[in-house]
RNA sequence: AGGCCCGUAGCUCAGUUGGAAGAGCGUCCGACUCCAAAUCGGAAGGCCGGGGGUUCGAGCCCUCCCGGGCCUGCCA
């Protein structure tokens, strides 16, 4: 039984739709019936090259895209990794548990690597400090997309090693599974998972104007014309998935029927399609972007992520003061 | 600590004895498309890493600095 989750996101400045359908809708739902902790991990983000003057602002912007999404931060622990520095001290700990060939197999390192010119050791150590995130809190939980089982999986291995040689501290966590897949693809390359770093082109930002939305909607990749009874394009697959996740919220799931009868008839119009998945997503986006709007002007993100990253050191502090204990490190906690 | 190589458009790079800064990809606009993609047409985009020097003239030569890569060594 689960009963502590923890995730972690990355301040890469503003959520987009395939963060929000993907993780941070579940984080939402999930917050009301478990203990969840949620961080913007900014020491990951330092793993390859940052801007010193735009970091901490885009850490400020990913909170309140966060609570405008529906994150409560009454409810969640919201909080900045940095303010939690108990994370490093138990990421070099549990670095001295990890074994260099189980770093050398991750293949997310293997593919960053091969594209930064500098490539730091923090990026070798990446996946030490992120079991260190998880099980600083002892979660039990991490909600986990397909690209993360790697790395959860050496997490479970750390613990499962620093269990066996210091003595039982940690619960190995388990995966926790979104109840829908919720994997939205770029709209220009539908077979590559939605993401920022592509470019403009590829994503659609929860915060983004309507008109630069409906644009890059209408500019989505459909097919070069299929014979009725063909299968769907991967490019249309993917907005008939948006269409999906977004008439979930608005009540207007028979929408998607119609359309998908239109398809399967043949007679669809990709600009139907298109419009009708641009109207659905402002249905959801619209009082998203108004609450954000209203957060932004009150000025009070700083004082909710204090107030989360207080509540996240007293459980911090526990745990280290009992794994300095185990390990014997320190001369105060005999 | 020593040796070698690199830094030019958002990205990957070309740039001849020193003589008017370029290509591909990406971006923006247009044509074509039910909408897009692909394709075609057009446009924007540059402190040539930085300072100093040589020269009538420096992306190119000299020098120092900054940043990056590889090799050897030293310390922990």
């Amino acid at each position: 039984m689960i009963t502590r989750v923890f995730s972690g996101i990355q301040p890469t400045g503003t959520l987009h739709i395939g963060n929000y359908f993907g993780a941070v809708r579940n984080w939402a739902a999930m917050q009301h019936d478990l203990e969840c902790i949620i961080c913007i991990v900014d020491y990951h983000a330092i793993t390859i090259d940052v801007d010193p003057k735009t970091l901490r602002q885009a850490s400020l912007n990913m909170a309140m895209d966060l609570i405008a999404s529906g994150i409560d931060p009454e409810k969640t622990i919201l909080f900045v990794q940095s303010d939690v520095p108990e994370h490093t001290e138990l990421a070099w700990i549990l670095g001295c548990v990890t074994s260099f060939g189980d770093l050398s197999r991750m293949t997310q390192f293997k593919d960053k690597s091969s594209r930064e010119a500098f490539i730091s050791s923090g990026l070798f150590t990446y996946p030490v400090l992120q079991a260190a995130d998880i099980l600083l809190y002892l979660a039990d939980g991490v909600p986990v997309g397909e690209d993360q089982v790697q790395h959860l999986e050496l997490s479970r291995r750390i613990a499962r090693r620093f269990n066996s040689r210091f003595g039982e501290t940690f619960p190995e966590p388990e995966p926790v599974v979104g109840k829908k897949g919720g994997r939205i693809m770029s709209l220009s390359d539908p077979t590559a998972k939605m993401s920022k770093s592509s470019g403009e082109a590829h994503y659609v930002g929860v915060m983004e104007a309507e008109t630069s939305i409906r644009k890059k909607v209408r500019s989505a990749v459909t097919d070069m014309g299929l014979e009725s009874g063909d299968a769907m394009s991967p490019g249309v697959a993917n907005l008939f998935e948006i269409l999906e996740l977004s008439t979930e919220a608005t009540g207007e799931a028979d929408l998607v029927d119609t359309l998908r009868a239109d398809f399967a008839a043949g007679t669809l119009m990709y600009s139907k399609l298109k419009d009708t998945v641009f109207e659905q997503l402002m249905e959801i986006l619209r009082p998203i972007q108004q609450k954000r709007a209203k957060l932004e002007a009150s000025g009070e993100v700083l004082e909710l992520l204090r107030f989360g990253a207080e509540k996240a050191q007293t459980i911090a502090q526990d745990t280290i003061v009992q794994v300095r204990s185990v390990v014997g490190l320190g001369t105060a906690n005999p």
